[in-house]
DNA sequence: TGATAACCGAGACGGTACGTCACGTCTTTAA
DNA sequence: TTAAAGACGTGACGTACCGTCTCGGTTATCA
């Protein structure tokens, strides 16, 4: 005793969590929020639908919003690098092209309604920001590196841009249901092309003389 | 059977809906939604706020989809004329500021995000859909006069102007909980000028000779 | 309008409690409560033991207590009268009889069990404790015609009889679990007798001179 | 494994009991047991109090009826010796004395409602029983003094005796809440001293020629 | 004017989910 | 080996809403 070093501070004693037990519990919540959404979500619905025990959820995730922000940070997607294609529009059309594909797929949107539906300040909220913003710091890259071509328009904010971008195909995925298809996605980027750039910009398909 | 020409085909008998209770309950359903949320909406607590028995709102509304639906259709705000300006910049700035207006609005915002949250099959999600198109309506007529004036550029969608517009709207309001203002739209407006336009616009303020 | 006096204090409104749930319930309790005593039941396992909604139960019998008392409250043995029968020490064995068979049923020993284990200011213990003393009132009766035959002893308070009688039975039932058979009961009663008469008592069966 | 001395024949090997444990849980649990009686007694809530771990209170008993009648074992009133007054009146009222007092004691009250409460086949009636039985065992001494002197009622079982006194006194203090005072415990002595005795008792305080 | 039919308030009812608590078992690390 | 720590499945707790139902009492309209 006295200035024992090894002070037990033991923060690694008892029974480990089983790691199975996470994966079963979020791919339960994904598939649960994927079917019904966040609202006919139920802790107990999960639990059972996990073979698990509706107090282990409890003890993990304390309110259903933890819940379901855990699930979907598990998506991370992997859209972060945007290649230099060395023009505007297709720096464009590749930063929006993964974002329009994970906002097709079921599980994407059920993220989207979710950050929507509980407001701003939630926890579900945050994440999606967190992850849109993780996306969309390509932006301003694409941004430097055209107006080192000459291609920026001066008074043009990136991030405009790019929440444009994606509040016109969240709009396109979750009010009209329609898919963020290729032609669609093209002439969206076409269209903020034109506001971003700095010059007019030709017709993609037609040749000019 | 029979012919009796007499048999009652009393359609009207009976006690008339008071409508005292359409209005207390739409207008407590209103406020639960903007305090609450959509999920947080109970149809118990918005009978007990109207004052009203829970049976007589069941009876006019089956499902709490149609009630929030019932409950939104009286905010028609009237945001369906937007003037001709003249110049395709102004016209389109007179179409997003009442959509900015309402979205700001907490019944606005309520609207908006139980569209989205209740997946876009339901009700209020066909509702929102049609307030959004009578108000992008117009659009179509500044891209008519716009082409008239030399003003619009060909391969633009009038729809995906609007829905750009909107979108953007939204995620500013929804997911950054910041206020659509007017610095912002003006910069948003001149963002989707220049896509929409047929020829580069000059700066808004910078004079060219 | 005006002075109605039929003022609409309706106590009557509303759909009436089906009588059937009331009795399924109680006799699910009064069949648990002799099965597995008072801390192993469950209102869960009432509820579904009377084919009844968990929350049909709580909407009368707000605490288990409560819900104990109502179920014990159908018991009422008709043990209210115990006859003159001419002398001391038969009206003394006409009064403890039906207590003691009482207390031999399933049912009864149920009820003393949760009055004395859920401790004295309980709802339980107060309803065990009216039980008792309306089955009790006899013996003031039974000692002011034993003192008018001179077979009373003075300083004998009567409800000091009547507390051993049933206290000799409760330890005999509750603590050795013995029945309190015929000579059992016989020989208490006797001993009481002796020590609530002013004579020395023959003994019952062997014949004087 | 051969006959190496030194070979770890360890019979005495691991971690030491700690006394210390014994004695918090046990003291925890006549706490928590005075405090909120025997289902109001919990597993957990003793190990907090005790500063202990649940797994170590489980270690040692297997079930909650073994904690508590642990517990109760060391209540050990020393009540075992009942002099010999010379006079059966005084005898019995030696007796009874340190029973009364016993159950007027929270630990004693909270013993016997457990004892009733658990069943008669519990290993706490068992204890309780047990006690019961050492202590009741002079009841035969004192008969056999009695009947030396001419004392004792030939029809008396001395049991029968011994538990009515319990029962009152447990009727008393446990369903009428009410302390088994001198005056009252006097008086109860004083019936049941003339249910057992051979011939009538004189009033204690009148003198007999 | 009176029957008829709908409205309305009140509340019972069977469900489902909520989030919490205690149980008793288990698996791990530290002493 | 014991102890502390804590995960885990189980099951009950008491509450809140859901949507349906059955009542009694109230208005209207129509015969």
């Amino acid at each position: 005793m006295g200035d024992d070093p090894s002070t037990p501070n033991r923060r690694d004693a008892g029974r480990p969590r089983g790691a199975s037990v996470v994966a079963a519990v979020l791919a339960a919540t994904r598939a649960e929020l994927a079917e019904s959404g966040l609202d006919g979500l139920s802790v107990d619905r999960v639990a059972r639908r996990a073979e698990v025990n509706k107090t282990s959820v409890y003890r993990r995730w304390p309110t259903k919003e933890a819940l379901v922000a855990a699930a979907m940070d598990g998506l991370r997607t992997e859209f972060a690098d945007s290649p230099d294609t060395g023009n505007l529009r297709d720096d464009l059309h590749a930063l929006a092209e993964p974002i329009a594909e994970f906002l097709s797929r079921p599980e994407g949107k059920a993220l989207a309604r979710a950050a929507i539906g509980t407001g701003a300040t939630s926890e579900i909220a945050a994440l999606a920001s967190r992850r849109m913003t993780e996306q969309a710091s390509p932006v301003f890259a694409i941004a430097t590196r055209a107006r080192g071509r000459g291609e920026w328009h001066d008074d043009t904010d990136p991030q405009q841009v790019i929440f444009s971008l994606v509040g016109a195909i969240m709009h396109r995925v979750l009010l009209e249901d329609a898919d963020p298809t290729g032609r669609w996605l093209d002439s969206l980027v076409d269209l903020l092309h034109r506001g971003a750039a700095a010059t007019p910009v030709a017709p993609p398909d037609r040749t000019t003389p």
